[in-house]
DNA sequence: GCGACAG
DNA sequence: ATCTTGTCGC
């Protein structure tokens, strides 16, 4: 139930292999504006909130994007069903990022095509991938808070397992496009401010719930 | 064949 | 991701 049809399938793992052989994984990326992307869910329709913010954390510009999911969600094919409303509320940003941070992965994934990857090439924006869970790959548990772990996906290292914050699972974090695994493992160190999430994400994801909440209908009153 | 499986 | 209340801990 969690399946493509075939043709289908083919087709967007041909796309993917094209983005994948786009992607650069050199430092390319200034720090002047740094930005975030995230959705939220309601029912068919995806709610994309991306968040500029300044060198101390404060917030320049927002925009956002509605629209109903292309697909349902796959493993492994989510940038086709989140990446079209979160490039297009990056595009609305201004001032424009210079790195972005997606929720999702970068190049750990099995085709080297995960969302940030999608985003970076589409916009040819430096990306980072923040994810929560392991979509393939895996690393050793970091012991330490701010530590972090190689992860390992066919003998490579793909991106870093980050022990973020005290009490939490770690993070996954990996490049996108246009910057290296260490710089991005590096710079979302950076940007995290004592949550679990750098602080880029967390604002999107914080964004994009207050959007869906505020379209949400309000519970009738009943006589 | 049996799990695992970003959001 | 979403459905959901209180609750344990820093």
């Amino acid at each position: 139930m969690n399946s493509l049809d075939p043709d289908l399938e083919k087709r967007l793992v041909e796309m993917q292999r094209r983005i994948a052989s786009r992607v650069v994984l050199q430092d390319q990326f200034s720090e002047e504006a740094v930005a975030g992307v995230d959705q939220a869910f309601s029912g068919e329709l995806v709610i994309s909130g991306a968040v500029v913010l300044s060198p101390s954390f404060r917030v320049l510009c927002t925009a956002s994007h509605i629209m109903r999911a292309a697909l349902p969600y796959v493993p492994g094919f989510l940038c086709f069903r989140e990446g079209a409303p979160a490039t297009k509320a990056v595009r609305d940003l201004d001032p424009k990022p210079m790195l972005l941070f997606v929720d999702g992965c970068g190049v750990n994934h099995p085709r080297m095509a995960g969302l940030a990857c999608y985003v970076g090439i589409i916009l040819g924006v430096p990306t980072i991938g923040i994810s929560k869970d392991v979509l393939c790959g895996s690393f050793k548990k970091p012991e330490n808070v701010g530590e972090a772990e190689p992860l390992i996906y066919r003998e490579k290292t793909v991106g870093y397992g980050l022990l973020s914050r005290k009490g939490c699972r770690p993070i996954v974090v990996a490049p996108g496009h246009r910057i290296s695994v260490d710089s991005a493992l590096e710079v979302t160190r950076r940007y995290l401010k004592g949550q679990k999430l750098p602080e880029p994400c967390r604002l999107a994801h914080e964004y994009a719930n207050k959007i869906k909440i505020s379209r949400s209908p309000e519970p009738e009153a009943s006589p």
